[in-house]
DNA sequence: ATAGATATCGGTACCGTTACCGATTATGAT
DNA sequence: ATCATAATCGGTAACGGTACCGATATCTAT
């Protein structure tokens, strides 16, 4: 079997509870005990069976992460930065995901919920804000990311939606683009701040928003990147083609991008795309995509900051609501006209 | 406070033994006792706790794994796979990064021990199999993906990383290269192997080794697209120039790639590149990227087949190995010559 | 010498669940 | 009616820790 408290104890000479003391860092134990206990623990190799410090405490120093797609870049950043904040202060991070499928995601809190974590850390694919009144009753406190819920007085952590949409169209129309199309995202919040924000950019330059030109996220199970080529193609079809795309995320982009370079159009001669997320790989695309930097490190910092916060004081705080300010990379796939950069592939913030 | 066995069991007039059954589909309790407990678990929302279920049982339905960089979709793409099959059989995955430091991997995994979990998977960084040997010691069993040890008769699960170098340099000297490079990966089994491959076909072909065309893993803290440039760099700067280079991983060769194309030469034609784990978006980039498919979902099912094995098992099995064979996936950037294909921009298995 | 303070250690109860086995009741066969 | 058998339920003792408080020993000041 496994080496236990009781052994030390035994071995050494002392009671289970002054090594317990000598585990935890209490002061409460003379340094030559001290010495002779933890020289014990090396000895055996002896680590503390966390189940059971979990049940007499109540804590676990776990924080769970759910997310919807951990193979999407934005999001494995996330799960990055909070691990590395979080594991200095000693806690430890279990990641799951809920692939976009809201059923499943309620299993994962549940599975999570019942493995007493500290804090719940969720960028929820749910509409609904009932299941998380569930989470309050059981105390448990939870942060959420990137998603926003309407009508959740929550912690949140993200970046300013309505302003990514903004910057990304008015962006579109400065070089130039008269006939600007969205290929939105799905019915979570970022898909409706960045609708919202792309519409707003066209009011305030007096151009009429043409329905033809804002594609909905389809049902079907296909991978990003075809959805964006499937975009990509029901917006060249039309007769008066658009000119410039605004792309919900990277990957949709990358996948427009292709369907129009492999049916002859040219980037951004004929048609200008940006993107969103600022992906690691943004530079080395067959034309290097603009986007619009999320600051996903950021996210994943600030979340853990808050998580801390919660997890370190007596009362739970007040919710906390963090909001980003989005930032544009331009690459080439906008860089018409007068925009138009001396460098031939860098990216400029702007 | 939350709600407990006892709660449930004195609401419904039974005893706390006869809940504990329900709730774990124990014959041993009559029909309708059974969906009164079941009403009113249903109507409490009670869950039980883990923990102290883990303490009375030992066993914690948790697979922990241990993956050097989560952003590599390579390793994202492995956590899915697993993730997918365990859960189906009530498996929870536990996630951590060790960045590719043998202490915080071994850090990580005391972590992980201490809570107990039912099996773990690695993809480890140490070079030494000491660690290894204390962790079998404790009993916990596990299994190594992606990155083999020497003299450690272990769960395992990979790809046949020397047939991936050979595969990778046979198909540069097939499309004409003479000069072939290889910018080569880590002191771990898949670099030291992939190493191995390049040498062999070298050797089968006539073709002497060159040790200015192997370019070392640099210590640096740098990122992989980095790396990957300099290495470029390096090996351009060379009188005789290589026409062909083998990269141990894709994201080196889009780094490769990238300072290639700036600096004035043309792929294929003048430097042919090739790269390994045929990430989703080889297709998208400046030139197609040729690779070779490591089969990383497939990985991540075997893991998981081996684990469910171990842990559905009395006695622990003995220790099983599974060699994937790797599949060469040609695209433009090493399409030179005859084998040149129609398709301008379409991937083909060979 | 005595009281009070300080440092060091331990006893008891409990955290929420399950394993093991024994008790009770109902059922059916003879 | 009797007895074996099966079905249903519960008591007790763990699992490996920690919280809370009390006990003892030593030291200091008067």
């Amino acid at each position: 079997m496994t080496v236990r408290m009781r052994d030390i104890a035994r071995d050494v000479g002392v009671s289970i509870i002054t090594v317990s003391k000598v585990l935890r860092n209490h002061p409460d134990v003379a340094e030559e005990t001290r010495h002779r206990i933890l020289a014990r623990v090396q000895e055996l190799d002896y680590r503390p069976n966390l189940a059971a410090r979990t049940l007499a405490t109540g804590r676990t120093y776990l924080v769970g992460l759910i997310v919807p797609d951990l193979l999407h870049p934005f999001f494995a950043e996330i799960a990055n930065s909070l691990s590395d904040v979080l594991r200095k202060s000693g806690y430890y991070l279990i990641i799951s995901s809920s692939e976009e499928d809201p059923d499943l995601e309620k299993q994962e809190i549940h599975q999570l919920l019942s493995r007493q974590l500290d804090t719940l850390i969720i960028a929820s694919c749910r509409s609904t804000v009932e299941l998380f009144f569930r989470i309050e009753k059981e105390k448990t406190p939870y942060i959420l990311i990137d998603r926003s819920l309407p009508g959740l007085s929550a912690n949140y952590v993200g970046v300013d939606d309505v302003a990514v949409g903004r910057l990304a169209t008015k962006h579109l129309i400065n070089v130039g683009c008269k006939r600007i199309a969205h290929i939105r995202g799905p019915e979570t919040s970022p898909g409706v701040r960045r609708l919202e924000g792309y519409k707003e950019a066209l009011a305030q330059t007096g151009i009429k928003v043409n329905d033809d030109y804002i594609i909905q996220e389809p049902k079907g199970d296909v991978d990003t990147k075809q959805r964006g080529a499937d975009a990509m193609k029901q917006l060249l079809s039309l007769k008066a083609k658009p000119d410039g795309v605004f792309c919900f995320n990277d990957p949709l982009a990358m996948g427009a991008m292709d369907y129009a370079l492999d049916h002859g159009f040219r980037i951004p001669e004929d048609i200008a795309i940006i993107g969103c997320g600022n992906l690691h790989y943004d530079d080395s695309l067959r034309v290097g995509l603009s986007s619009i930097n999320q600051h996903s490190r950021k996210i994943g910092e600030e979340a853990a900051r808050i998580a801390l916060r919660i997890l370190n004081s007596k009362v739970s705080p007040s919710p906390e609501t963090v909001v980003l300010e989005p930032e544009l990379i331009v690459r080439e796939s906008t860089q018409r006209r007068s925009t138009r950069q001396t460098s031939s592939r860098g990216a400029t913030r702007q």
